[in-house]
DNA sequence: GATGAATGAGCGTTCATTCAT
DNA sequence: AATGAATGAACGCTCATTCAT
C-alpha cells in the first residue's frame, strides 16, 4: 500500500530534515541521536530503523543535499543559456559557480553542513543523481571542453577554485568578515579568472 | 617562590602538549579530559586547577600554537633577509608563505589542528607575543608598505591568500589529493601572485 | 477447513523449529524474538499470536523434544526385542539409555536445549504423548518389573542414573573433556549396573 | 593510606556480594549492572571501576567462592584428621564430599552460583590460591597417593564423582526432589565407593 | 596544591510488545 | 489471520565534574 511507504518516506525525511539542521548548527559530534529523534518528534527506536548510525544519516545527507545544490545550479543554468549564449566558457563557469555560491547564501545551514563535511575526496567522486549519474568533475570537464582553449591539469585547477570558494565563503556568509558577500563577489571571481588563464595552455603559433 | 611557579608552568605545559596531540590526531570531540590526564600523567582533578575545560585548553593551544607558527616564520625571514635583499615584496610574502606552508608539512599535527580551530575571526586578530604584541596582520601590513606599489583592500586580499592556502594544503599534504605538495606549490604561489597584482593600485602616469 | 489449521500447524511448527535451534546455539537469554520469527521467514507479530513469549515457546519445545527423544528410543528397543531376548533387565536398561546417548550425541543441539531445561522436577512426570499417556517414569518402571529381581526406592535409583548420565554426557559431548563418549561408555555403563545393583533387595533364602 | 584502600576493598567486595545474591538467584543473563549497583548502593559508573563488565565479576566470583569452599573442605579434614587417622583413603574423600555436600545445603545460593557457572573445564584447572596454588584436581591426587591402592584414569573418576554429586544435590538440595538431602546421601556415597572400586587396578597375585 | 575515587546524567543501541493496516 | 512499523523502557557503558583526603 502506498499509504504505509508514504508515511516511511515521511519519517525518514523527518529524521533527515532534524538531522540535518543540527549537524550544520551544532556539528555531528556534537550532534545525539535523541536530539534528532527529538527533532523529528518520533521515538529513540524509530531511528536505528531507518539508519545505522548518525554517520550513515550524514553521508545520506551530504549526496542528497550535494544533489539538490547542483540540481538547482544545473537548472539555473539551462534556463540561462536557453535566452542567450555565454560570451565564454570562463563566463559559464563563473556563473555556474554564482549560482551555487547565492543557494549557500540563502541557506546558511547548506554552508554550514557541507563546509564541515564535504572533504575534497569525497567532493570530486560525488554522483549527481538526476544528472546521467555524472559526477561534479564530470560537469566542469563538460563546460571545460565546449571551450577552444586547452587546459592543463583540469583537477588540480577545479580543486583550487573549489576550495577558494568554499573557505572565503564560509567566513563572509557566515560570520561576515572581513566583507560582505557583495564585496567579495567581484574579487572572488576575478581571481578565479586568472587562475583559469593560469593553467591554460598556450598552443605555439602554427609556424606559416 | 619561583619554583613552586616553575612546578605549576610544567603541569600547564604537560597539560596543553597532551591536550595538542590528542586534538590534532582524534579531534577535540573524540578526545576526553581523562586521555589528555592520562597523556599528561597527572591526576584529573587537576586538569580542572588549569583549565575550566576542554575548549579553554583550545582555545590557549590556538593562541600559543599560532603563535609558534609565525615566530618561526618570522625568525626565518630575518635571517634570510640579513643574507640578501630579495627582488620584490611579492616575493618576500611569498617566500613567508613558503615557510609557513613547510612548517606545515613538516608538522601534521599543526596543520589539522590550526585547520579545524582558526577562524579567519581569530586569526586576524591574533597577537604574535614576541614580536612587540603585533598581530599577523601587522606582519604581512609591513611588508606591503615596504613596497613602491600600493594596494587597495588590504584585509580581503590577505584573507583570500590565507584562506586558499589553507584550504589547499589541508587537503594536499594531510590527504595527498589531488596533488603532492611538490606539484601544488608553483601553482598555488602563481595564484598568490595574480592575486596580489589583482588588487593592485594602477596609478595614472603622470601627466608631464 | 483443514488448510487453514495446516497452516497454522506450519507457522507454529516454523517458529518452533527456528526456536529451538537458536535456544540451543544461543541459549534462551541470547535469543530475540525477532531472530526466532527471522529464522522462521514469518513476521514479527505473528510470534504473538502463537505465544506469549519466548519462554511458552521454551517449555512447549521441551515437551516436544524429549517426546521424540523417548519416542525413538523406544521404538528402537521394541524393534530389538523383536528379534532377541535381553539377557537381563539391567542389560535392557543399559541398552535403552544407550539409545538415548547415541540420539544426543549426533544431536549436540538436543542434548544441549535438553540439559539447559530439563530439570528433574519437569523429566520425571514428562507425558511421553505416543505411548498410551504414560511418563518416563512408568518406561523403567515397566522394565524393572519384568526383572524377577527387587529395586527399593526405585524413583532417587532412576534419579541418579539419569542425572549420572545427563551430566557426563553433557561434558564428554559437547567439550570433549575429560574423554571421548567412546572411553567414557564402558565406565559409566558400569556405575549404571553399580547402582543398579545397590538399589537391588537381596531377599532373605527360603527356610525349607 | 589504608583508609582509602579499605573503602575500595569494600566497595568491591560490595559489588561481588550484590552479584554473586543476584547471579544466584536469576542467572547472569538475567541480571544487569544497574541491579548490581542498587544492591551494592553504589553508583553505575562505580561498577566500571572495579570490573570490565559482569563476566569479569563472574569470572572473579567463581575464583572466590570455590576457593572458599575447597579452604573450608580442607580447614575442617585438617581439624578432623588430628583427631583420628580415617581407615581407609576411600573414606577421606567420601569425608572430603560431605563436607563440601554440607556446606552446599547451608547455603543454597553457593550451589546455584557453582552449578550454573562451574563446568569441568573450569574447575579441573581451578586454582585454590591458599594451598600452595594447587588446583583442586590436586587435592583429590594427593588423598589417592596415599592409598596403597591403584586407579586407572584418575580425572575419569573424578569427573564421574564430581559430575554425579553436582547433579543430585542441585536437585534433592534446591529442589527437594525426589528425596531429601538426608536420605540421598548414603546411597550418594554408596555409588561413590562403588565407583572407587571400580578404578580400582587389582593387582595380579604374586606367583609364587 | 594535588589527587583519584565516586558520581550520575547521558550516550548509542536493542528488543519485547503493540496496533493500525 | 497476518503483518511490520513504531514505540519507549532498559540495557551496557562513558565521561565531565566534584570533593574528601
Amino acid at each position: 500500500m502506498g499509504k504505509i511507504d508514504d508515511k516511511k518516506k515521511q519519517k525518514k525525511a523527518a529524521l533527515l530534515s532534524a538531522a540535518y539542521q543540527l549537524f550544520a548548527v551544532k556539528g555531528i559530534d556534537n550532534t545525539s541521536v535523541s536530539e534528532i529523534v527529538q527533532g523529528a518528534k518520533l521515538a529513540k527506536g524509530t531511528f536505528y530503523l531507518y539508519f545505522k548510525d548518525k554517520y550513515e544519516v550524514r553521508d545520506s545527507l551530504i549526496a542528497s543535499q550535494a544533489n539538490l545544490l547542483f540540481e538547482r545550479a544545473s537548472r539555473q543554468m539551462d534556463y540561462v543559456l536557453q535566452e542567450k549564449e555565454p560570451d565564454s566558457v570562463e563566463d559559464s563557469i563563473i556563473y555556474l559557480i554564482d549560482t551555487v555560491v547565492d543557494q549557500l547564501n540563502d541557506s546558511p545551514n547548506l554552508l554550514r553542513f557541507i563546509s564541515k563535511n564535504l572533504s575534497w575526496g569525497v567532493f570530486s567522486k560525488l554522483q549527481i543523481a538526476d544528472l546521467d549519474n555524472r559526477n561534479c568533475m564530470d560537469i566542469f570537464d563538460a563546460l571545460l571542453s565546449e571551450s577552444n582553449k586547452k587546459y592543463r591539469q583540469k583537477e588540480l585547477m577545479i580543486f583550487m577554485i573549489v576550495e577558494l570558494v568554499n573557505a572565503t565563503c564560509y567566513n563572509v556568509i557566515l560570520n561576515h568578515v572581513p566583507v560582505e558577500l557583495d564585496e567579495l563577489k567581484p574579487d572572488l571571481y576575478n581571481s578565479i579568472r586568472n587562475i583559469l588563464h593560469q593553467f591554460e595552455v598556450k598552443e605555439a603559433a602554427p609556424v606559416i
